[in-house]
DNA sequence: GTTACTGCAAACTTTTTGCACGACA
DNA sequence: TGTCGTGCAAAAAGTTTGCAGTAAC
């Protein structure tokens, strides 16, 4: 649920540095956001960052979450996380990594492992163009979803 | 960019005969957004399929369209492919199989590869849920985007 | 003091839904 | 003939944008 006090610090301030080096200001809103998704592991959308947010900067808007949010993709401080179902979910992990996907819920967690980083791009993939990034997504059904439907059926 | 016609009809009777199965009728308008799909590879979104299936159909609407593309991928008649930019994509093919995906303009393309497919399940990701697939994306920039920013830089 | 950033509001894009008519089995 | 599916219209969800005031540097 969430991430190591240290971590989120190193994380936060990683991303300050990060902004500056960027020549942007680090304005309470950006900082808040960042720190929002620092500490999460759990791959919030815009909305679900936006209010928690709200809950230590009340006059916070979405609309500044999402360009906050889109600044940071942008600076390649956070990635995007393609969710087949609902809205773009973002992730603070930009190290290598790869995602477990629950179809029913949507609950994605990161899954890190070496040998899923040794994955060799084929062929046939080279031949559509440059290959940059290799990321594995496993689908399938999560503990409490599972859980569910064994109830109900 | 098209996919062979045997291919295409094997794939529309597929479909037809699992829509059947499935206590569904065969409407003129459900059997056209299935041969649009059969026949393409290059995984178009609820819009671009509307619009070719329009110039034989022009009574069709939108909203027919994305019921049917629903209808389809609850059946597991076609996935949807999570991109990272833009409204989701749908993909005909069923088999086992990855994508190549370029970051710039969004082109999603089929890739098939045996080692690809043969990628262990950590247990890492098995602590999360039960993994049903396993899925590679490899991302890039295709070769037209390639090409526009030699040109451009 | 500048200029970039924010909040507000409105627009835009993508997708879903209620309803009455028409078409498939 | 009965019911499912369609088209229309409107709404909902997700995201982006123009503008004027505000805060960071």
């Amino acid at each position: 649920m969430t991430v190591a006090r240290d971590e989120v610090e190193r994380r936060v301030e990683s991303l300050s540095q990060a902004l500056r080096n960027a020549g942007l200001r680090l304005t309470h809103q950006r900082l808040e956001v960042v720190r929002e998704i620092a500490q999460s592991d759990e791959h919030p959308n815009a909305e679900s960052v936006y209010h928690r947010v709200r809950a230590r900067v009340p006059t916070i808007s979405l609309d500044t979450v999402y360009r906050t949010l889109t600044t940071l993709a942008d600076l390649g401080l956070v990635t995007r996380v393609a969710a087949t179902l609902g809205p773009t979910r973002y992730d603070a992990n930009v190290s290598h990594h790869h995602h477990f996907v629950c179809a029913r819920c949507g609950l994605i967690r990161d899954v890190v492992d070496e040998q899923l980083d040794a994955v060799a791009v084929p062929h046939s993939a080279s031949a559509f163009g440059i290959v940059e990034s290799v990321e594995v997504q496993l689908r399938g059904v999560c503990k409490d979803c599972g859980k569910k439907e064994r109830e109900h059926e």
